[in-house]
RNA sequence: GGACGAUUAGCUCAGCUGGUUAGAGCACUUGCCUUACAAGCAAGGGGUCGUAGGUUCGAGUCCUACAUCGUCCACCA
């Protein structure tokens, strides 16, 4: 073996090797599948190390299961459609969606993402991913597209998808609908304006952050038992500037305390507007555009832009007298999570998937899932709960999957594609045969489709990869991984999609990461340039192995944040490893499996590492890759470094003194225990094992890859442990007598008496001279008493 | 405003279902070039485990309140 690891060269040598081998090729087989729904990263940017954080804690679980003899489903994906996609390439070329005919752009979008997903791939390939590539998707493909248009063909006949012209949210910046998990908030510096409205000659006070919206105001609302206001209900308000009248209703949804405790009910403001105006039965007046100025025909700010309209009215309001005061305030407002915009409330035809019906269904699909870390699932529950508006899934945009439907010319009637044309693009097909009426002429749905109404089908773009059912049972998967920030949109939009789809959950177990933070409080994110490494670089520098090293110390679902210490940190384990390796293998030559009998020590080992190997699996069946970790590191550094190597180094240096069954003893215990760390660490540092298994292992293991083998709990011994202990214990105190006494660790002892339980003494004895050797004792005697006492004399 | 998480050595964090003198890595001090490893080895200093109560024979670990930080959600009158 080398003396440095060659760890660049290495790793990119195992890579092809497993490449060529097929190693994580999917196959049938009567073994036990696990299967595994990853997220396919967005095609929105370059991936950062906070994707190299999430993707590779669940890759590494995945590795431990092939460990634990799963036969692995492991696809993987890019979604690479929707809005996020589309402003990629509108940001890269210079161009404006808006400003050309959709085919041009589309084609534009599909060079621009092929050339992300190669980088993409590359770098999942460059960390080691034990990825089946063969099941590679993209979630515009044919295949996508088809399995989404049927979904929706399937939900749209079942009642769950439905058409409908409501009050949407509204994104006046990208001019589209939007989804409630689109939505964000944030808080604004804003004035609340006091305004007059007038009841039977006497000024009404209206406070409003809004005032360009007194033109669509129709109707006040108090609360039923707010004295101050009790006259007035059932009185009609005259709209200062625009002088009509509106009426005056109670509702208990009023807040007394807020503002005046009036409140001014538009058309929209908000979304308690749209539901007085639906249930007191108010008339709509139009405000807002699809691009975010004030409509044409409204008096004083047709045609300008909210912002300006709202100075405009306060202005007119000040020269009419009609202010009382404006008051600074911060408050929350709801903007469009892509490009920060304020979200408008306006009234349009949309698609929607009914989840405001199944909240109690989907609560208990939550429930069904095992979370990882379980906190997690509070999040879902919370979304769930407070879940306001069905999901809107249609698009005003251009480059996603369409909606497999046209209208009838004449009629308007809604024509379904036939499900075995699917995919359809309804701008360029034609549907089969003609309306009911009679009627051939037809009018393609123009809208696309929200990015998630397509992702959140992975699990049956997975299941169904072959167009036929035989991967169905697939489903549910074993387990989802994804980080914490999209269990409202992606975790709760596959949940409901599956529950339409199949009764029941997609998968049994999610695991939730958390996310890489550049420094306390704030995430790692292209917009805001606080990118601190990009990771293929780190990867040239420290190697896959040393970064995989780190993703595996943090809790999981806990925020981190990045600090290259760390990965200079596992670079130290990194090259232990190696030397122990290098050492161990070097003592194990002419190693053969057969051994006469086991000495004390080399049974302490051997029974240790599986004291060590039954943690391992206990704590990566909990998903807990720390604390696992944590164990195989505490075991390798100190177990096995520090003194097991110690004591048996000169039995297998000088092997005539020892005799050959002390060696074979020796040599047997040192390729067990190092077969299994190695084992232990594959799923973490892959590349670095398999390079020490392949170099040496393999020959006597008679499989090509160690990702191959299989890792057992087993039953521990547990005198062994103890002897163990007092093997430690004395080293310890020889150590410890030496470094105060300012003296080598070769300088000899005179005379070293160890005193302890008669059963132990007899496997000191047998121990006597790899002691001797280690403690560079001249004389050992060992005394029988019940307490444990070491003398050095 | 609601929920959840965090608060343990100078720094970054482990401490699972309560049980012997509270752990690791980094940093620091001292010693050691011991034929795998000086990016190493050995020894050591350093913590009244956020605050205040409570349960218990016993609490970092359970309960209650509070404080600080963070995250998610809600909040446009």
């Amino acid at each position: 073996m080398e003396k440095k690891y060659p760890t660049n060269l290495a790793e990119k040598e195992i890579q092809k090797y497993w490449e060529k081998e097929q190693l994580y090729k999917f196959t049938m087989d009567d073994r036990k599948i696990y299967s595994v729904d990853t997220p396919p990263p967005t095609i929105s940017g370059k991936l950062h190390i906070g994707h190299i954080f999430s993707y590779t804690q669940a890759e590494i679980i995945v590795r431990f299961k092939r460990l634990l003899g799963y036969n692995i489903f492991y696809p993987f994906g890019f979604d690479d459609n929707g809005l996020p996609t589309e402003r990629l390439v509108e940001r890269e070329l210079g161009i404006s969606a808006k400003d050309m005919p959709r085919s041009v752009f589309i084609k534009k979008c599909q060079e621009t993402i092929s050339k992300y997903e190669e980088e993409f791939k590359n770098l999942w390939k460059s960390l080691g991913f034990n990825v089946d590539w063969h099941l590679q998707y993209e979630t515009i493909s044919d295949l996508s597209r088809k399995i989404s248009q049927k979904s929706f063909l399937e939900l749209a006949k079942a009642g769950h998808a439905y058409q409908k012209d409501m009050p949407v949210l509204w994104c006046p910046l990208c001019e589209t609908s939007i989804a409630q998990a689109e939505l964000d908030a944030i808080g604004r510096d804003a004035y609340f304006h006091y305004v007059k409205f007038k009841v039977e000659g006497t000024d009404l006070i209206i406070a409003t952050t809004r005032p360009e919206y007194l033109s669509s105001c129709v109707a006040l609302f108090v609360h039923p038992n707010d004295k101050r206001y009790k006259k007035y209900i059932g009185k009609k308000a005259k709209v200062p500037l625009y002088n009509f009248e509106i009426d005056i209703y109670s509702d208990a949804k009023v807040e007394i305390d807020k503002g005046t405790g009036i409140v001014m009910c538009c058309t929209y403001g908000d979304i308690t507007d749209t539901n007085w105006q639906r249930q007191y039965n108010l008339p709509y007046k139009k405000l807002i555009s699809a691009d975010g100025t004030i409509d044409r025909d409204v008096l004083f700010i047709g045609g300008m832009h909210v912002n300006d309209a709202r100075l405009k009215i306060v202005n007119l309001l000040k020269e009419n007298d009609l202010l009382v005061k404006s008051e600074k305030i911060n408050h929350v407002v709801g903007v469009h999570e892509r490009c920060l915009t304020d979200i408008e409330i306006l009234p349009s035809k949309q698609w929607y998937i009914d989840v405001l019906g199944i909240k109690d269904e989907l609560l208990k699909m939550g429930d069904k899932i095992k979370w990882h870390p379980s906190h997690m699932k509070n999040r879902y529950i919370d979304w769930v709960t407070n879940l306001k508006w069905d999901w809107c899934i249609s698009r005003q945009r251009f480059f996603g999957v369409c909606f497999p439907v046209w209208y009838c010319k004449k009629c308007g009637n809604v024509i379904y594609a036939d499900e075995k044309d699917l995919p359809v693009n309804p701008l360029e097909d034609k549907p089969n045969g003609n309306c009911s009426c009679g009627n051939d002429e037809f009018i393609p749905e123009n809208d696309v489709m929200d990015t998630w109404a397509t992702s959140s089908v992975t699990p049956f773009i997975n299941a169904l990869y072959k167009e036929s059912d035989e991967r169905s049972y697939l489903m549910p998967m074993s387990m989802r991984c994804q980080a914490h920030d999209i269990i409202r949109t992606w975790a709760f939009y596959t949940i409901v999609k599956s529950y339409y789809h199949t009764g029941n959950t997609p998968w049994k177990d999610i695991m939730i990461s958390g996310f890489v933070l550049a420094k306390k409080g704030e995430k790692i994110s292209k917009s805001k340039s606080n990118v601190v490494a990009s990771p293929s670089k780190l990867i040239e520098k420290y190697g896959a192995d040393a970064i995989r090293y780190w993703t595996a110390s943090n809790k999981l679902g806990t925020d981190t944040w990045f600090s290259e210490e760390d990965i200079i940190a596992s670079n130290r384990f990194l090259i232990k490893l190696w030397n122990a390796s290098r050492f161990a293998i070097m003592q194990l030559s002419g190693y053969t499996s057969e051994y006469k009998k086991l000495m004390p020590v080399d049974k302490w080992i051997i029974e240790r590492c599986k004291e060590v190997t039954n943690n391992y699996i206990k704590y990566m069946n909990q998903y807990e890759i720390g604390l696992a970790r944590g164990e195989i590191d505490r075991f390798f550094w100190h177990d096995f470094c520090d003194n097991y190597l110690e004591v048996v180094k000169e039995r297998l240096y000088q092997r005539e003194k020892h005799g050959m069954v002390a060696v074979k003893s020796g040599q047997y215990a040192l390729y067990r225990v190092l077969l299994e760390i190695l084992k232990m660490y594959s799923p973490i540092v892959p590349h670095i094992t398999e390079y020490i298994y392949l170099t040496f292992f393999k020959e006597y293991e008679d499989k090509k890859s160690i990702t191959t083998l299989i890792i057992r709990e087993n039953k521990v011994e547990n005198e062994s442990l103890k002897f163990g202990n007092i093997v430690k214990a004395v080293l310890e105190q020889v150590r410890k007598y030496k470094t105060v006494n300012n003296m080598s660790m070769k300088a000899e002892l005179d005379k070293l008496i160890i005193k302890g339980e008669e059963k132990y003494i007899g496997y000191l004895k047998q121990t006597k001279l790899d002691l001797k050797a280690c403690t560079s004792a001249r004389e050992i005697n060992f005394i029988s008493q019940e307490k444990l006492e070491i003398v050095i004399e």
